[in-house]
DNA sequence: ACGATCACG
DNA sequence: ACGTACGTGATCGTT
């Protein structure tokens, strides 16, 4: 079977020149020629002859294009006009391809894609050959056939696309793709299409009438607004289907045979690449010359890594080396992951270790030399099950990376991309939820070794980067502990009452049900009171209630609108209940049942490595905003229990935030407040308005305490002013006061400011460095929300770092004295913990001291401690 | 996929 | 003259 690659060669320099070509700044030689495209043109042609080992490849190119309708002038006119700088690297591109011994070919009247197509046609034709096209336009995908496949170029990587992972992902043959155009269009190629219709409708009217021929013969039996849309735009769906259709017999002066790929004439090449100044091409180049020859002299020295043992017996394995392993599930919440396999890098080979290998003989698996990962609680956690232990890792670069600031993602590929490593992404692997592709053991083996390659040699390159950054300590001491103490959290699980919830259920639904009934009395019509935009017709047309407030398409319903009006009419209470007894049934009654495990227990998901600021998050359920605020929401913590023989304790940091703000401005009389322990916001409202204590009234302390707030997320006077119910002049008096009776703060502010603008970025007290981007912005707003970052980050920050910290060394004391009693939940400021009764004041010794003293600030921590039968008692 | 709303610290 | 408080996640309806 002879296989040719067909290129698409415009689509090629095009892509590569601009994904380079950032605002017009472009890549030139020294004598001024750009090179931007043809750095990717090549880089990408070389790719593609190393994966694809071809035995006959050309390259296409556009050279006019044949008009096929009146109207096709009209919407070629709105292209782009190609950019002087693009147009003179195609003659090179051309050169370069002589010199690579690729075919390419170029005829008047035609574009790449027609060349392309009626050389498919001929792969088709012929017994012996099989095709790949090469492009990222999906246009192309009207060409696959049992013969020929598309690999479809991404921003990262590709997807290939054959007869069957097209019908899987659209649910189509290959040729309806011309359909498909026509209905939903191509902006990027002026294809109208019908305007309105989008990839989704049109696949589904497709699949139920089969072409487009088939959509306009059964016009009648379509309704509504989407058949309306399709009358107005028939002229436009024929042209389209017309502009999308690929010629297929465009005059060729060669023979498949022609295309022979007669491999590179490496003086000629060398030379251009000297010429283009592509260094780092030509060094490559060095390099595998070199690796060829040695692999050529002794064929054992320096193979390229990419070859992979399939284990079928964990005894075959043999590890002697410190070695990267990385665990590969599918599936976005791993608890209900499915296991596919291990795939392990020792320096020298790959092994992949399928699941059922794996857990047939888990105690195998020689755990202590698998040291280097990406996400070790991941792995904890779901191999649990297996008894596996990986308590020996020491490198975890989702972590590391985390910490460094890269953008993580929970999908190794967005690392390795941000450190020049291409990987396809899980999407592009395995598809997305509901478009699901299948993927071969071995295609699986390649990338999970793939992945474990790249944590074994970016291991190096990260630690030092940590080191730069001082931030070493963090990763270490902090953050990577900090993995296995949230693995075992997760692990355990916090006991869920499932009947009280479910009375509880049963309670609010009732209540709802009657609600409704109300509203619907009150409104004179029934409607859907979760529509924010048929509540607003309601009350602010029908009933005619005055609205405050307007969003860009209608009412805002909001409750802080709401409350304004609700002396108008009964209604607006109502539904402000209503509302509230819905949030309550939906997302903690129904949310928080569906989330209860086999084991009665609810098993949180902390993601490390989300939040800006240094924070955990929690997900699936997140059981950091169970209601607490207002009494009936508060009930639901009632269904929080210990397990038997134990209770509930809550340990809480007293306004840590506060104090940390107090401990990094050292503003003197705030210091000294803490020192002395007073009622912190008591204590403001008598500086503030300069009364005694014995005088500060409950609206007094209530204000200074939102000014307290407004402090730590960088305060303005409009966001006071909003907060406090007052204007803008009040609130702003309010803080001048604020800050003549700090002295200190003001200063402390505008430094930290500074320094932000001046580095970019700032720093927690443990080194945590958040960059912050909108500090550049040109827009003021912009750029203020960037100045409020910076102030609220070192204090959110920090305080999350003494919270990681105490959380470890608490977990540690635990382990040491050998204590039953075991951690549940961290809650920002807050740690829940289930307590076996004979060891209750020994866990609140315990707890008490190691987050009071965790570290010395200028200001004492103070941690308020409770128990209880639930959580909601232990609050 | 995104915004509105509302739950938490 | 802008038009705003910091950090999250779940659910719903609309596009």
């Amino acid at each position: 079977m002879k296989k040719v690659i067909l290129v698409d060669g415009n689509n090629l320099l095009f892509r590569s020149y601009y994904a380079t070509a950032y605002n017009g700044v472009i890549m030139r030689n020294s004598k001024g020629f750009p090179t931007n495209g043809l750095y990717g043109f090549i880089s990408m042609m070389n790719k593609i002859i190393e994966e694809e080992q071809p035995s006959y490849i050309m390259v296409a190119f556009d050279k006019g294009k044949t008009f096929r309708h009146e109207k096709y002038l009209e919407y070629k006119a709105g292209r782009q006009e190609t950019p002087e700088e693009l147009k003179e690297q195609f003659p090179v591109a051309k050169e370069v391809l002589d010199a690579m011994g690729i075919f390419h070919f170029e005829i008047d009247g035609y574009e790449a894609d027609d060349i392309i197509g009626t050389l498919a046609k001929k792969v088709d034709e012929e017994e012996d050959f099989v095709g790949t096209i090469v492009s990222s336009d999906k246009d192309l995908l009207q060409l696959i056939s049992s013969d020929i496949d598309v690999k479809l170029l991404k921003q990262t990587g590709h997807i290939r696309m054959d007869e069957a992972e097209f019908e899987r992902t659209y649910g189509l043959k290959p040729i309806r793709m011309i359909d498909l155009k026509s209905l939903m269009g191509d902006p990027s190629d002026h294809i109208p299409g019908v305007k309105g219709i989008g990839e989704k409708t049109a696949i589904s009217l497709l699949k139920t009438y089969g072409t487009l021929d088939g959509v306009y013969q059964n016009l009648a039996s379509i309704t509504g607004k989407l058949r309306e849309k399709l009358e107005t735009d028939q002229e436009n769906a024929y042209m389209s289907l017309d502009l999308a259709t690929i010629i297929r017999d465009v005059p060729l002066p060669f023979t498949l045979d022609d295309l022979l790929y007669r491999g590179v004439h490496m003086e000629e090449y060398i030379q251009i690449l000297q010429e283009l100044e592509f260094h780092s091409l030509l060094k490559k180049l060095n390099t595998n010359m070199t690796s060829y020859l040695n692999t050529a002299s002794s064929n054992t020295k320096d193979q390229v890594n990419d070859e992979v043992v399939i284990i079928d017996d964990l005894a075959q394995l043999h590890l002697t080396e410190d070695s990267a392993f990385f665990l590969e599930l599918r599936g976005a919440n791993y608890r209900h992951a499915e296991l596919l396999g291990m795939g392990i890098y020792d320096g020298k080979k790959n092994y992949y270790v399928p699941i059922d290998v794996l857990s047939s003989a888990p105690e195998l698996l020689p755990l202590s030399h698998l040291v280097y990962t990406y996400d070790v609680k991941k792995a904890i956690v779901t191999l649990d099950t297996l008894n596996l232990k990986f308590d020996q890792v020491q490198f975890d670069m989702m972590i590391a990376c985390y910490v460094l600031n890269y953008e993580v993602k929970d999908d190794l590929a967005f690392v390795a991309k941000a450190l020049n490593e291409e990987l396809p992404t899980y999407e592009e692997t395995y598809g997305t939820e509901r478009r699901t592709k299948e993927v071969s053991l071995q295609e699986i083996a390649t990338l999970t070794c793939q992945k474990a390659r790249c944590i074994y040699h970016q291991r190096e390159r990260i630690l030092k980067e940590l080191k730069e950054e001082e931030a070493l300590s963090l990763y270490q001491d902090i953050e990577l502990p900090l993995a296995y103490v949230l693995a075992d959290m997760e692990l355990t699980g916090i006991d869920v009452n499932r009947d009280y919830l479910e009375q509880m259920g049963k309670d609010l639904k009732v209540k709802i049900d009657n609600l409704e009934e109300e509203i619907y009395k009150s409104a004179g019509e029934r409607f859907n009171i979760n529509s924010p935009k048929q509540l607003g017709e309601i009350l602010f047309e029908r009933l005619a209630i005055p609205y405050p407030k307007r969003l860009k398409n209608g009412y805002s319903t909001s409750k802080e609108v709401l409350d304004k009006v609700a002396y108008v009419h009964p209604i607006v209470n109502q539904i402000l209940e209503y509302r509230a007894m819905t949030k309550l049934y939906t997302s903690y009654i129904i949310g928080l049942i569906s989330e209860i495990k086999e084991d009665g227990k609810i098993h949180t998901i902390y993601n490390q490595t989300l939040t800006r600021t240094g924070r955990l998050s929690s997900i699936a359920p997140n059981l950091q905003n169970i209601p607490v605020r207002v009494d009936y929401g508060r009930e639901v913590r009632k269904a929080f229990v210990p397990s038997k023989g134990a209770c509930l304790l809550s340990s809480d940091y007293s306004q840590i935030e506060l104090r940390m703000f107090a401990h990094m401005s050292g503003a003197e009389n705030l210091v000294q407040a803490f020192i002395e322990d007073k009622d912190i916001h008591s204590q403001t409202a008598s500086d503030i308005f300069h009364v005694p204590l014995s005088e500060v009234t409950s609206q007094m302390r209530r204000t200074a305490k939102a000014v307290n707030f407004g402090i730590l997320y960088g305060i303005s006077s409009f966001g006071l002013s909003e907060d406090l119910g007052v204007n803008m002049k009040t609130a702003k008096e309010f803080m001048d006061s604020y800050l003549d009776t700090y002295p200190g703060i003001k200063e402390y502010m505008e430094k930290e400011v500074q320094d932000a603008h001046r580095f970019g970025y700032v720093k927690t007290i443990m080194n945590r460095k958040r960059t912050i981007e909108e500090l550049k912005s040109s827009n003021y707003l912009v750029r203020s929300q960037g100045e409020r970052m910076a102030l609220n980050t070192p204090i959110q920050g920090s305080s999350a770092d003494i919270l990681k910290k105490a959380m470890i060394d608490i977990y540690n004391e635990f382990t040491k004295k050998k204590l039953k009693s075991k951690m549940l939940l961290q809650v920002h400021d807050e740690l829940v913990f289930d307590v076996f009764n004979d060891e209750l004041e020994e866990v609140r010794e315990i707890v008490k001291r190691i987050m009071e003293h965790v570290v010395e600030l200028r200001v004492p921590l103070k941690v308020e401690i409770a128990t209880g039968s639930n959580w909601y008692e232990a609050k």
